[in-house]
RNA sequence: CGCGGAGUGGAGCAGUUUGGUAGCUCGUCGGGCUCAUAACCCGAAGGUCGUAGGUUCAAGUCCUGCCUCCGCAA
């Protein structure tokens, strides 16, 4: 199959390598513009575009597929099929249409559930046992296209955020081959999203990181779980931050904030708490929560009480 | 030159203001106690204090340059 694809992080490497090894012929890759990252601004290519040049394929990164010239690109390719993940622009009906065997999105959701930008850390955040990745053709709404094919896959209890996106990438990596053998055998059966059930979710957003400890033990262990790495959950001590990043439940209680043990570290929480086992103090790295406790010179659990 | 924190035995920290023989908690190793232990007791190893230079009788500590890590902002 000849294939145009387009996707951006980290999540839509695994897609474009396994199409790659599994003999399709990719005629370019549409990627963002490279960003500047990081302290110090560097301009960083986005994983997508490191991944095509290692294989030579060609990378187009426009800021915009709306002035036509993207359409031109496209014709020029001729593609077959384009495939799109986590690419993170809308695409333009003239380019959906296109293609002989259409456009075809992989999404980290069982859609209708979770359509939109988050939808891996939004199921961790609710407390969901089971997520997926699904694949669909596109339309020209968000996320709203005939379903194709699903994988499904459980939620871990101590599952964080950057452990399920590796194993829904990796499930989308696999299910994109199977859907384009499909394609190609004419096996494909499209299924209308029930949009009565659909849901959004939003990007994720700095100001979403504080932790109030007055809420229940399971809301914090989600959050934990589901904002792990960026934006990271976030808890003060004397007005310092100190974000989580690995927390277990624990079935002690006490007034929320207060510390029940210092090993392991348990902090009480509106109902139930928490146990503490990596966190980050503000300026710090990553510590195990025992290390942080050594270094606070304190023997009682009594002295520390977080905000 | 965006703002800020920080580099001290394997880990996390104190010591820097007021220069004067390197300290705390934990870990590691050896020994003891114990039915037993991640508990307790005794002992030991392990550090050119990020790096280069400067001031000084003397620098972890004061001055200057550089490197690295992290938080914020983007």
């Amino acid at each position: 199959m000849r294939i145009v694809f387009m996707g951006t992080p980290d999540f839509s490497v695994p897609c474009l390598q396994s199409l790659i090894d599994d003999k399709n012929e990719i005629a370019a890759v549409f990627t963002q513009p490279d960003k500047p990252k990081g302290r110090k601004m560097i301009l960083t290519p986005p994983p997508v575009k490191v991944c095509a040049e290692k294989n030579g394929i060609p990378v187009y990164q426009p800021t915009t597929l709306r002035d036509g010239a993207a359409l031109e690109i496209i014709k020029s390719l001729q593609p077959q099929m384009i495939v799109v993940t986590a690419y993170g622009k809308i695409l333009p009906k003239e380019i959906i249409d296109y293609p002989e065997y259409g456009c075809i999105n992989i999404h980290a959701s069982l859609l209708p559930e979770y359509r939109g930008a988050a939808p891996i850390q939004q199921a961790i955040l609710d407390g969901k046992t089971r997520t997926g990745v699904t694949a669909m053709y596109m339309d020209e709404g968000l996320d709203t296209g005939d379903m194709l094919m699903k994988t499904e896959l459980p939620i871990g209890e101590n599952e964080t955020a950057d452990e399920l996106h590796d194993r829904l990438s990796a499930a989308g990596a696999e299910l994109i081959v199977r859907v384009v053998h499909a394609a190609q055998s004419g096996t494909l059966t499209r299924t209308p999203q029930d949009d009565s059930k659909s849901s959004y979710v939003k990007m994720l957003t700095k100001d979403m990181s504080e932790i109030d400890l007055k809420s229940s033990a399971h809301e914090v262990h989600n959050k934990v779980r589901a904002l792990s790495s960026w934006p990271g959950a976030v808890i003060r001590l004397n007005g310092k931050k100190i974000k989580l990043h690995s927390t277990l439940l624990s079935d002690k209680h006490g007034q929320p904030g207060s510390v029940l043990s210092l090993d392991p570290l348990t902090v009480a929480c509106g109902q139930g708490a928490v146990i503490i086992l990596e966190l980050q103090p503000e300026g710090k790295k990553r510590m195990d929560s025992k290390a942080f406790i050594n270094g606070l010179h304190i023997s009682s659990a009594d002295e520390l009480k977080f905000d």
